[in-house]
DNA sequence: CCCATAAACTTGAGCACTCAAGGAGATGGC
DNA sequence: GCCATCTCCTTGAGTGCTCAAGTTTATGGG
């Protein structure tokens, strides 16, 4: 097999991987996804805490029907909001509540944690770690362009 | 946010795009996805192209479940067929048909094109990916056990 | 030989995404 | 000021996986 086409596989076994053992973290003591994560995590850093789902769609690399699906549990649980644009009455904001800015926080700190754990001395130092993230920012993924 | 955790998200955003450009040019060209792919190349690499489901499991990371609904599709178009086992009448093996290891040829072609494609000079050297593979494979990602 | 336990597989329900279609509202050319 | 076109968002249908439960067959101890 191509060197390249190992690596490509690689990097979609260890994701699956990488993927269940934040799962099983997060929804053990949170309640959560890591999908569901990444979008918190995603609009913890807009300004207010507050974006348009197209935008959130964009920077997650998902489409916005994945977005509606994606909020509907968080708004129903309470640690987001729809909020209505006053200019645009086509755009609906999605926007933390101060729950779930503080429920946030604390799906962080378990989030690092996990990733600590993952990337843990001896097998990972800090070089190797860092190499690996500039690789993988090479091979892209912002947006869905990709297709 | 913490290094690790930043790789590890970045992980996932690159196989989300890796994952697509696969999709696209695999079901084009040959109507399977690449999940499919993987499946048939695992049995490929076995002998005689033939795995009992547990096995084919196992080697993919994936349930029993997931290879049962995984293989029925490939079993429909005539890539892959059932087989009993004499001595064992619970296996039932997965087994590639001879038009599956033609058209499993041809598609390996096309993966391993796209790859070559993903990671082209200038931005990636024969080290960068060699690299890349070595760094996740330490990640694991064998067998079922990460959660 | 019989039964308890275990292994291989399938199936129903659920979840998270996709695409395609559609509704509602904004915008620009005329 | 109107209408074609575009944007934002939602919804229905479909896909590909999961877990939990169930069926069938094998195995080993008594």
């Amino acid at each position: 097999m191509s060197d390249t086409l190992d690596a490509a596989l690689r990097l979609v076994r260890a994701q699956a991987s990488l993927v269940r053992r934040f799962d099983s973290r997060l929804s053990g003591l949170h309640g959560v996804s890591l999908a569901d994560f990444t979008l918190l995590l995603r609009l913890g850093e807009a300004p207010g805490g507050r974006m348009r789902r197209v935008d959130l769609a964009e920077a997650l690399g998902l489409t916005a029907s994945g977005v509606t699906r994606g909020l509907a549990p968080l708004e129903r649980i309470g640690l987001v909001t729809r909020e209505a644009d006053a200019r645009d009455a086509r755009v609906a904001y999605a926007s933390l509540t101060s729950t779930g800015r503080q429920r946030l926080k604390e799906m962080r700190a378990t989030a690092e944690e996990t990733a600590t754990e993952i990337f843990a001395a001896p097998a990972w130092s800090t070089e190797d770690t860092g190499l690996l993230s500039a690789l993988l920012t090479r091979l892209g993924g912002t947006g869905l362009a990709d297709r």
